[in-house]
DNA sequence: AATGAATGAGCATTCATTCAT
DNA sequence: AATGAATGAATGCTCATTCAT
């Protein structure tokens, strides 16, 4: 179990990324932010890319598990995909900084911490992916590429940090509400 | 006429921010490229921001002409549809640094460029709204909310430059046709 | 109680200042002098110009305060006068150095940190005008513009940073003699 | 006879010296300033450095023929002292920006020019010594130290070129008079 | 655990000067 | 005479990280 001070960090370092950048961050704004010096942080931590890598992780790694989650449940498809729709969009808006160092900042990482993060969001897409395979293969989903559907729900889905406000009207769900219409219907009449 | 120069070093300055980022890159770097002193440089550019901010200029710029065009065709809103589709995706995959640097690194920019940035991609947006919004009064789309879709849709296309590869398999074209079918009717039998 | 590393860099800022200018005097010129690295430097200062504000500040504040309480003691106009004029080649003198750099170098402040240092020295003017003017009021002085003897005087005296040598055969109280004779009884025999 | 255009340049060069300083004014500023690009500049001077030395000596030069006009003038030394103050005061006002930068910014040459400069205002010293020294021995001023009076009276003249407003209410010959009377007879009753 | 002094590499930018055209 | 491209050294400053205390 983690310190508290090193909790603390972490919501520091998350916060500062977001809304300066992972490079317009220093070292010195997130001592300042948990009343250390710069030199203590290095007990908790062992470097600024760490810190971006682990916040990284721990984003994706929740993702991944609640959709292994609702993969394995027992539901049709599109009562999996409906669902899967909520999870992300509730993931994305109920912490939209933490959904916007991982989407947006990942790419400061170097290349091999990079390559980390995108083994696992890689997995993500595999995951999505299968769940559309499942889809079509029911007969529930129509015929066709489903790496590239789910390329573009997944894009539309994760879109949404850029302008989604924490304050805004829209809950996740009725975010997830339309777009579950948009993807399944589309829009023609 | 920019001088050939200039547009050396804008073209150097895409291709290394597209590759290791706005950070990463320095002055240098882009020097090292085009063959001059890192000081040759301020003869043509006036800063490593305004490079930048050029670049992301000229890109959003591209992008609104076109769909002005577009929007103001004589067709019906599900043509415009397909035609700005084939168009977004067409200048995303053509020039996916330039697009790349864009999406991805238009963050770097201090308050009052990336103000203008976003001005302008916000203008965008409300062409997409605009091109959905008549397509349901035409009753060619059923009823929904415009700018919602307006923002999944371009999300979707967005997306695309974090998978595509230049070598990839898929035309822009190809690409273009999955996702028409797929925002018209949906993945649902 | 600033610390001991804080006061050798003033020092050896004042010192640099004096011998080749401010703007002749690199950072590094300053780290190599206390020994430190060029970053190690801005652990105790915040910049150049803070360095050379500071130094303004420091010095223009000893001759306030000492012309302050000469100003507030009771004795006759003439008897403040004349400590007034050893007071002030006393501090020019023995650390010709600093009173170099206030007097010299101080326009290459910016605009702002260059009005602070002003209004010090307005102060300072304001204070012997107001000397005069109270021996003038005693009937010790001869009539005449307060302001415009002040500025005589303190043009005189502060010009002596530009040929005193500390090595030199005079003492400051010796200028203060010669000085105080020529402006209270003039040349005229 | 120098060309226009170098005249040009060396009067924009004393305008920009005087209201930014020497460092602070770029060979470009100067460029600007007589519509010329900066390469062309050195058709006409050798170097910045060049341009602040002639300045300074153009400066110094006037002064040192115009005092010894009157050193070799028949008249008493009263009169001569009264005549030198006007005329050092008449050119310190008449061309204040000329003046500035002679007495503020000479530092900033290197050591063989400043030398240069040196030579030539301890010239200027040694006549205002000499016409001095020629009053005690004439019997019309009180004996003393020549030198240090010298010092004294030109300390408060130059320092005029401090607070000299052009568009000031006081006429340089008011200041001459003033000064005259306080060198003269002292401001005691 | 915490400090804070020190590092040393790195960075964007400026600038006086040169020179081929 | 004039240009303007190019230089290359220099500058002030930042910053992630280390480490002795």
């Amino acid at each position: 179990m983690a310190s508290n001070k090193y909790e603390e960090i972490v919501q520091a370092a998350v916060e500062l990324f977001e809304k300066k950048g992972y490079h317009a961050t220093s070292v010195q704004d997130i001592a300042d932010a948990v009343g250390l010096q710069k030199g203590s942080l290095y007990h908790y931590i062992s470097g600024k890319e760490d810190l971006l890598l682990g916040l990284a992780q721990r984003a994706i790694t929740e993702f991944n598990q609640r959709m292994e989650r609702i993969l394995s449940s027992e539901r049709s498809a599109q009562d999996k995909m409906k669902e899967a729709l909520s999870m992300h969009l509730e993931l994305i808006t109920h912490d939209v900084q933490l959904s916007t160092v991982l989407l947006r900042e990942s790419v400061a990482l170097g290349e091999r911490p990079q390559q980390v993060v995108k083994e696992a969001t890689d997995l993500y897409l595999d995951l999505w992916t299968r769940l559309l395979a499942e889809g079509i293969e029911a007969g529930e989903f129509r015929p066709g590429n489903p790496r590239m559907t789910a390329l573009a729900i997944l894009g539309a889905c994760n879109w949404v940090f850029r302008w989604y406000q924490e304050d805004g009207t829209l809950r996740s769900q009725a975010i997830a509400d339309i777009y579950a219409d948009l993807f399944f219907d589309g829009i023609k009449k």
